[in-house]
DNA sequence: AATGAATGAGGATTCATTCAT
DNA sequence: GATGAATGAATCCTCATTCAT
């Protein structure tokens, strides 16, 4: 046995390197999507085929599961520490943009608060850095004498937001968001508008 | 000198029928551990395994995934709603033994309020059944004014307990009951003692 | 994402538990087959398919690629063992046995020499224990004062047996036969009749 | 200032046609240490990055897998004739040339006598003309009245080599050599210093 | 009624080979 | 000429489900 390979015939355009930035973009859309219907446990080959790339495209940009799901979760994150960031930012606002992306996507902080405890994500080095740049940024807007800021439960931050995102169901975006509102409500906690940040 | 045609190897012996309850309530108690360690998309073959059974037992006593873990569900459920049931029973009491079931089985609730969006469990009847008769139970104990018993704001009750639910995380039913009786602190709910229903 | 099979339409016929034993010497004779043409590495789908059942079988059988390759191999040596456990054995007897597997199965004997330096074969526990059981019956045989047989040289007997399966290519096992016993003329050692052991 | 349009990333350099000899070269020197650890099934694409070029020029240099196996083998051969060749050779002399080959590429020689039986190597023409030149420069200097050079068994120089070198197994050169001259004196054959030629 | 083997679809992953740049 | 991304077929392996015994 010596290979296994049958070029074949014609194949269907090779759309060459410089594809290879779209396609990477492409792949995290597509598991972005494929996330928000089947979960995190979708087959790759699903994510692959909507990205309109094939299997071995997925691979080399994400050697493994994680790989993609980390990807998807870093543009959340980044979102948010670019609202975070910004002059002007308040914790209201903060907690208004992270209500968007708990809306829109229902994998997003999913993955932060994953433990592996139920075998699902294996906690590994980027998701944890994610996690600790997610709460960095949260905490710091948090104004003085917040009831999430006291020093003697410095979890309340993090468990808050994990509250919210674990009552965070429904089939849509509406209802998500809807119910992601009535949780910080039932918490007391003011949330700005619910919205996308926009440099 | 049974048979003296084909011996037939040697099977592990047919217990009978009187095996039957018997065998139910292993396969039960083996897919609570088996999800307890894998989460709920470990396979079944695992399952039929840790009970002693043969695959099919499993296929006889439940016809599909949902139906096993419906059932590993329902003992949850009964239990609170024995506990409701009880004379003298207590909300807050009755939330020490919601929040023992929570710290124990990582998947209890989370089924609760599956909806299906992220793909894990297809609620169907059962599983609504299931959701109902625990709202039940609980809403029957709310004492009148409870904050959670807004009459404008008919699902605070079970997004509270969804909202706990989703902030139990870790590796230990210490640490898991640890962080759900904080996030009963952050909403102000008061919680009796955190144990199982002792009739 | 919860499962991945389509049940579907009708099965090629289950034939039931009986037919295990026959499967797995199928897929034994199959590999057997496969290996002489393909060499070790050949696809274990070709040997499912050449054995006439699903991929799952050969998997329930042989848990890994190393499995059935020993499998494999165990007959051979099977034989080997019952020529020298044999009344009235010679060493050109068993030889005489030795060679005739060796023109068959173009895989005999390499296993046993492999040692995994060229990435082949993992020598593992079975392997070595079929290296030793093919080297004692061997051993048993060997007259007082055979040359192979020195004090001071202890593997020279093995060491012959790798020779002369180094030296063993060809098409066909006529030619493989030939090649050989010119190998064991070149050592000088006298090899009784080619042919399998029959008690 | 050299293009305004697309600066294209940054490709790290085209190195010119004066690369192409170095590249075929790097191209052979890292397959011999890819094959050495992983042998003749390696991955292509470990041999190129080895070599630090793009798949490409692998392919530019070689069409097809056995193509670099005999561009390896190549090398291995000439040494063989060169040691042949020079003055004052004795066999004795080239066999402790052949036989350092053997220790330290377990891949060489097992080319040579490879006949596509065991699936390895498809021996095309090339493969034949290595062996060819193999066998001729060895029975070059084959003494007249050599044990190896009877006229009534022509197969038998080669036979024997393809026999020490099936025998050369092991994980270290040392190993490896340590066997090989074993198996020539089984053999009854004299060899000379085993090194590398020298010119 | 239980057993556990058989089935085979599905998903993961690897790599030979092509080809736009 | 070189680069290395893209392609996708092939293989591996797992499991849900059926069913002969």
């Amino acid at each position: 046995m010596t290979q296994h390979t049958t070029p074949d015939e014609r194949r269907p355009a090779n759309r060459g390197p410089k594809a290879a930035a779209g396609n990477r973009a492409a792949l995290v859309a597509a598991a972005r999507e494929i996330y928000a219907v089947h979960g995190l446990d979708a087959p790759l080959s699903g994510i692959a085929r909507r990205a309109g790339v094939g299997q071995g495209v997925l691979y080399r940009h994400f050697p493994d599961r994680d790989a993609i799901a980390s990807a998807v979760l870093e543009e959340n994150v980044r979102q948010v520490e670019q609202a975070a960031d910004d002059e002007g930012a308040t914790f209201a606002g903060v907690l208004g943009v992270v209500t968007w992306h708990l809306a829109q996507s229902a994998a997003f902080i999913g993955l932060l608060h994953a433990d592996g405890a139920n075998g699902r994500f294996r906690a590994h080095a980027l998701a944890g850095d994610l996690s600790e740049r997610f709460e960095r940024s949260l905490r710091g807007c948090l104004p003085d004498g917040h009831r999430l800021g006291a020093a003697d439960a410095p979890d309340d931050l993090m468990l808050a937001v994990a509250m919210v995102s674990g009552a965070v169901t429904g089939p849509t975006p509406e209802e998500r968001e809807r119910r992601a509102l009535a949780a910080w409500r039932l918490l007391g906690i003011t949330v700005g508008p619910v919205a996308p940040f926009k440099g």
